[in-house]
RNA sequence: CGAGGCGUAGCUCAGUUUGGUAGAGUGCUUGGUUUGGGACCAAGAUGCCGCAGGUUCGAGUCCUGUCGCCUCGACCA
């Protein structure tokens, strides 16, 4: 029998201690990202990167089921493209890169890596939209971007990012809000269904939409340590861009029109959200639906007859079962491979040693509450895949509800200024539900005094109170605040 | 971008005050014993002390600059 008088997973700090230090030690123990030499870039790590696929994934198969086709922009965009709408460079001026020589030749109208891609849509519709019938159209595409933020955070911030954005013109208004909203809800039901992440929908107050947008809407989560994080965007643009771009067409009424555009975008930092969302002191905990490795077989003395055998053969079912699984015969003591799984946040381990061979059973262990289950291994292991995907959904269910208990807890009414402080004084950060009366000077005044900024107005309303928490005029709207990521 | 802290072995760090042969733990390699919550014994390998200048007979240590990381603030999808 293994002594273990090893060390345990050291220096993951308590949350509430040091929350930063607990996210950074998680990044690099579960082997998620390599820093360059470049700040704020980061190698992504085949472990994260695998996550990465899976949301991809899914996601994408949502997308193609909604009728997007998916495309790829160039990376650069001349500096003029990018000037043509004003709203749109003033936003994104501060933090693009720019490409100034080809070669060693300067090039005269420098380039821009693409911060976001909506002018390079732009220039492909006005090339290629004449007609009502050329409409809608509904891309999108997988790349990456590049902002120069100052400062940086693993997932959450960085220079370079992996994201998807959909871009997608209509002939009218009301069916580029239609997407917008559609949208919305794609990302939202992938967070709850996929990620088990509950997430508030809602709009951006005015202050706070994108560059160019006419409308921002966003899911908003919150995080352990009760700051929220933005964790999808859909925008509804209006013909603003269409304007700019001189993007037009003509209707049945042979009149020119300016279509209405939207674009919707997630990225990487849906990895960091995972992390904040459902890691524990014990490391990383992923979502069953985008785990690269669902289950792992850990075999128990293998070097006794049958096991390695045995393990082999739960492997093979459960990857029958479209479960992905893998067995780790290194050799390894158990009790190292049960800490080193579990820092990588895989959802169900299965130990199978000697004893279970000889009751002809096997023990299925969920991650996150360490609670163990003796599975039969009779029936020609048919009842242990269903109990293992049965395990799965337990998992998923189990961190989901974990998720939307802290939001819960973490989520305030206050009618006052004063009760904002207070609540933030005495529970810490979280949300704050709060009346709004629609004055961008008291969200001002909001942020300055209490710390808080508005994350969005969510659609589903509450009741507060009449009057707004900043100003006391009367306030119809209630606003969601927090401090944010 | 402002203030503060930190860059030494794969990782966590000591050594810097007072300049004088590059260190520990862990990990890694090999052999053996082990195996139900990070096992044990033995032998071995591993360093542009972030980078660039400067002071000095001599710099991980002192000075200047620079790059990167962390925290707070500002900014920011």
């Amino acid at each position: 029998m293994a002594k273990n008088n090893g060390k345990m997973v050291e220096a993951i700090t308590s949350m509430d201690e040091d929350f930063a230090k607990w996210y950074t030690d998680i990044v690099k123990k579960a082997e998620l990202i390599e820093y360059t030499s470049v700040k704020g870039c980061m190698v992504i790590r085949p472990y994260a990167y695998a996550i990465w696929e899976n949301i991809q994934s899914i996601l994408d198969g949502m997308f193609k089921a909604t009728g997007h086709e998916n495309v790829c922009m160039p990376m650069f965009i001349p500096e003029s493209l990018l000037q043509k709408e004003k709203d749109h460079v003033e936003g994104f001026a501060p933090e693009v890169a720019w490409v100034t020589h080809g070669g060693s030749e300067k090039l005269e109208d420098r380039l821009c890596v693409r911060p976001t891609s909506e002018t390079l849509f732009c220039e492909h519709y006005s090339n290629i939209i004449h007609s009502y019938r050329d409409l809608p159209k509904l891309y999108n595409q997988w790349v990456s971007v590049v902002r120069w933020e100052k400062t940086t955070r693993p997932f959450l911030r960085s220079r370079e990012f992996l994201w998807q954005e959909g871009h997608t013109i209509h002939a009218t208004a009301e069916e580029a809000i239609v997407e917008t909203e559609r949208m919305l809800n794609v990302y939202s039901d992938f967070c709850e269904n996929s990620l088990a992440m509950p997430v508030v929908k809602g709009k951006k107050t005015d202050s706070d939409k994108f560059a160019g947008a006419e409308a921002t809407y966003a899911i908003e989560a919150l995080m352990h340590d009760g700051k929220a994080l933005q964790a999808g965007t859909s925008h509804y643009f209006g013909d603003g861009f269409a304007k700019a771009f001189e993007i037009q067409y003509t209707d049945k009424e042979n009149k020119k029109v300016f279509p209405h555009q939207t674009s919707w975008g997630v990225t990487t930092r849906l990895i960091g959200a995972i992390i904040m969302t459902h890691g524990d002191d014990n490391g990383l905990v992923l979502p069953p639906a985008v785990a690269p490795i669902q289950a792992v077989i850990v075999p128990v003395a293998m070097h006794k007859e049958g096991v390695v055998e045995k393990a082999t053969e739960l492997l093979e079912k459960l990857k029958a079962s479209g479960i992905r699984a893998k067995l780790d015969d290194t050799d390894n003591s158990p009790g190292w491979k049960f800490a080193e799984y579990e820092m990588k946040g895989v959802p169900v381990r299965i130990e199978i040693g000697p004893k279970d061979i000889e009751n002809n059973q096997c023990v299925a262990v969920a991650r996150h509450d360490r609670e163990k289950t003796i599975v039969s291994l009779e029936n020609n292991l048919e009842t242990f895949a269903e109990a293992i995907a049965q395990k799965l959904k337990d998992v998923h269910e189990g961190i989901y509800k974990k998720a939307l208990e802290n939001r819960e807890n973490k989520s305030y009414a206050c009618k006052t200024m004063d009760e904002i402080i207070n609540v933030l004084e005495e529970k810490g950060d979280g949300f704050i539900k709060a009346m709004w009366c629609g004055d961008e000077a008291c969200e001002d005044i909001v942020k300055e005094k209490t710390g808080v900024g508005s994350r969005c107005i969510p659609f589903e309303q509450e009741n507060i109170s009449d009057t707004c928490v900043c100003c006391g005029k009367p306030a119809n709207q209630m606003v969601y605040w927090g401090k944010a990521y």
